[in-house]
DNA sequence: CCAATAGTGTCTGTGAGACAGTATAAG
DNA sequence: CTTATACTGTCTCACAGACACTATTGG
């Protein structure tokens, strides 16, 4: 069955019959924080937000990356547990943080046959990754920038491979703050997953504020800088150190661990503080 | 197919090779507000949320209320457009307020074979329904009630049968904000419904704070009276008419006609202010 | 000393909560 | 005049935004 020689092959050859009309796959964005250490020895590491790929090496799409994901067993699993059951098999992790974020459905999304896709968020802590994951799995870091026109650029590189796509954000017919979002930009990403990935990062910025998501992508012990950082880089934005102190001061614990050596001024190291 | 006695032998008899392995449904939780005119004639009517359910004349659950719903047609339709295509045949209403809400797939939620429910939120107007919908189909006026050990009563009335069932929100493991619904309580309603409809009343709860959905179950004209009504029955409390004011005040605009002939002060009517 | 981050004190303006007061229709 | 709602004025308190200042390390 990987024999073919294209896409257009392989789709010839495909019989939708051999399976059943209608499956269901789940697919997962997996999204952590990474440091890119600095040349300058006094600037503490930067944070990015990173995302994890895999490379397909299967038809359709071969050659290209896309978001873990996988079949459901109809048999056997929820689609929660479908999705732990990739999560687990990508990366070696369990008891993570997991979120539906939403069902994607448009007819001709996969081309083999109707595939639904219920996509999940995933937040981890890179830290505890411990053994390495899938040959063909990588993390790449994200950069995301908002221009006019609801046009939304996302760059993903994983130091050695550039991904870009673009994404129009188009407002719903007869309401003023809901949008539909086209792909305008994508050569590098698999069936409609530049879509899920906005989603899930738009999912993440907005639940940030009012939610203590950020510490399942955190490690155990953290200074308010770092913590910060992150907040910046999930919202987009430059946050002032007093406001911002105030609002985490309720969630978070010192410790009396210190973080030092970093060519400036040691910083006291923070735990979650559960309600 | 639809002689048997009971669900059990409804049950017994039914084969899921004769369909896919797997099928899909949406549910659509049709929501709009309700009048409840009052005995004493200076009062004004009050204002209930309300929710349209269907009687069930098939097994399973025979008898028994349910939202809206009905198989996708794989070949042919989104899950949207299929809850479109339901919600026109139930109401006649199209153009609607349209959201997905969430996708249910416990293994066992049906019990002829697997199907996944994709679940939708509609916002309607009443009022312009013209046509009366469907002869098994009945709008019911909500009362939610949330009790301390985070259990949530929630009562239907359509004016000749009353339903109740009762949901228990747990905690999810490691988390301080995030719940799974079960359901404690439950005679009258089909499948997992109680868990979808509060799962809706609570999206729409927690949006109405930050869009402006409320507005399409809103007639075009309406007092501010009215509509702090609207937002006091979904936010489940009362609210300070000035500071109510202040935050609608950019989303409406006044008109020049009254409402009159209430028995106190007639009262300006208004109108959805676009931006 | 310098560069860079850590961490705090405090002012100011905005805006929600609260309450009280005035306005006006039907009966 | 009464009742019920419509609508407004204003005080207060909490808190986010803003800025300035002090603290502390490695080199």
């Amino acid at each position: 069955m990987e024999e073919y020689k294209s896409e257009e092959e392989f789709l010839k050859n495909y019989d939708p019959k051999q399976y059943e009309q209608l499956s269901m796959t789940t697919d997962i964005l997996v999204l952590s924080v990474s440091d890119q250490t600095q040349e300058n020895y006094r600037k503490t590491s930067k944070k990015m937000m990173s995302i994890l790929l895999v490379k397909r090496n299967n038809y359709p799409f071969k050659g290209k990356w896309c978001l873990p994901g996988g079949f459901l067993d109809v048999k056997k699993e929820t689609l929660e547990q479908c999705a732990m059951r990739i999560l687990k098999k990508e990366t070696n992790l369990s008891h993570i943080y997991l979120e539906q974020l939403y069902t994607f459905d448009e007819i001709k999304r996969d081309p083999r046959m109707r595939v639904v896709s219920t996509s999940y968020v995933a937040l981890v802590d890179k830290n505890k990754l411990t053994e390495m994951i899938n040959q063909d799995a990588s993390w790449f870091d994200i950069t995301l920038i908002e221009e006019k026109d609801n046009l939304v650029d996302i760059t993903l590189d994983n130091g050695e491979e550039l991904i870009t796509f673009q994404i129009k954000k188009t407002l719903k017919e007869s309401t003023t703050d809901r949008y539909y979002f086209s792909i305008s930009k994508n050569k590098s990403l698999a069936f409609d997953h530049p879509i899920v990935i906005l989603s899930g990062l738009e999912r993440i910025r907005n639940k940030i504020n009012y939610t203590d998501i950020v510490f399942n992508m955190m490690p155990e012990y953290f200074t308010l800088g770092e913590l910060q950082q992150v907040y910046e880089v999930i919202l987009g934005k430059k946050l002032l150190d007093p406001a911002f102190r105030r609002i985490i001061a309720d969630k978070v614990e010192k410790t009396n661990k210190m973080k030092t050596g970093e060519g400036h001024r040691p910083s006291v190291l923070f735990r979650y503080k559960r309600k």
